[in-house]
DNA sequence: ATAAAACCGTGTTATAGAGCACAAAAATAC
DNA sequence: GTATTTTTGTGCTCTATAACACGGTTTTAT
């Protein structure tokens, strides 16, 4: 069910895939310079204030990209799915990271060094206008987050999380449950709340019939529902 | 004082000036396709929702980008000075304006076409990465922002976005008074607070000397208590 | 297999900050 | 110059949600 092993050709393929504005040469260049690193459960992958070096790309697995901030209080920031490239903000912006990153799932990622992705964005004005349009997308996600945590109540905000991880990482094949199984302290790290209210709301919804949880995994059963109290706030 | 006309050909040096890139057939081409538009007071730039068609450079004056959340309250993203693009991430996101722009005091603001915009980042590397660079910039501060809001308590909030205004705007010939004068409503809308929870923490800064208010004149007198108080939340 | 640690669930209390209501002052309109 | 609207300031109440405590359960380590 789960592919257990990557050949190195289908990574390539991969990122083929995403580089497709490159020209031949171009991606001889890349191959060349890539590498491979995989992450265990819960691994940091990068953490606040280093220097970024790499554009990272999730071959596999899940990542969640957050943030610590006051009184040990973790903000998820977002959350990355194959094949999505991330930890190149930093480097563009000339500064170190803002935020951290850690492998919800055994992940496996594939790292370019930054010189050699900057190189070739100077040289293919394709490349660039992808990552334009990435962080673009980016901002507008981040922009939107920023009111939706600040605004909305705790049952909009955990309505909104489990809509938000539908889409990112889809259901499974029984079309209701979520396919990624989160504690409820991630949960609640991503909702903006403490993790006995992530918990009590959950049990809420499902007592609701709006969803039906056994441990961690979650059913989306009533998604109008959540999307009308997500909307509402 | 205050300046009270624009030469057209100050605004075109100024716009020389951030289009460094540049060839001389490019800033011909500009040249030819920018308008001016004067905003007064208050006067909304665009709004949630509409397509972005015109890159906007602030030439003059002073814009906050915002986003009118549930029950009727908003909250200000980000703060425009001269000279700053804006209003372009939609535009290479694909979608519409998620978030609305108005004047916080009369401004003259340049726009170009933003095909022409594309025509040109598409045609110069350098271009392309000036986009790359703010975006990846206010990406980052958005980040910031998101934790900061949602994590720290109304007095860190409100020192945080006093210190802002003045990274912003900076300050008058006096070197304390914040060269911004903002209703105590936008203060609010700034900090994600109500307005009388704005009112009366300024207050409390005013009566522990950390600030001096005099209208909507802010004066910062202990700048460094200031920023431990924004920092501890 | 057993111990230790991490996670889940629930009840209880405490409080930061929202939500009024209302008066005074200032800005704007007429 | 007077009227009207907007802004500022203050006091009071109420509630959403954090904070804490504790017992049961599951996972992980040895």
């Amino acid at each position: 069910m789960v592919k257990k092993d990557i050949t190195e050709s289908e990574i390539i393929e991969s990122i083929a895939d995403m580089w497709r504005p490159l020209n031949e040469e171009q991606r001889k260049f890349l191959a060349q310079h890539f590498t491979i690193q995989r992450y265990k459960k819960n691994e940091t992958i990068y953490c606040e204030g280093e220097t970024p070096t790499h554009l990272l790309c999730l071959i596999n697995g899940k990542v969640k990209v957050y943030k610590d901030g006051v009184g040990g209080r973790s903000q998820i920031i977002r959350v990355i799915k194959p094949v999505e490239y991330f930890g190149y903000r930093a480097y563009f912006a000339g500064g170190n990271f803002v935020t951290a990153a850690a492998a919800f799932e055994p992940s496996t990622i594939c790292m370019i060094p930054m010189d050699a992705v900057y190189k070739l964005v100077q040289e293919n004005n394709e490349l660039a206008l992808f990552f334009i349009k990435q962080l673009s997308i980016d901002l507008g996600i981040s922009d939107e987050r920023t009111v939706n945590l600040t605004q909305k109540h705790i049952r909009g905000r955990l309505a909104e999380s489990l809509l938000f991880l539908k889409d990112s990482y889809g259901l499974e094949e029984d079309g209701f449950t979520l396919s990624i199984y989160l504690s409820r302290e991630d949960l609640a790290n991503l909702s903006n709340m403490t993790t006995s209210n992530a918990i009590r709301t959950l049990s809420n919804f499902a007592t609701e019939k709006l969803i039906a949880i056994d441990g961690r995994k979650i059913k989306l059963i009533d998604e109008e529902k959540l999307k009308k109290i997500s909307k509402i706030g």
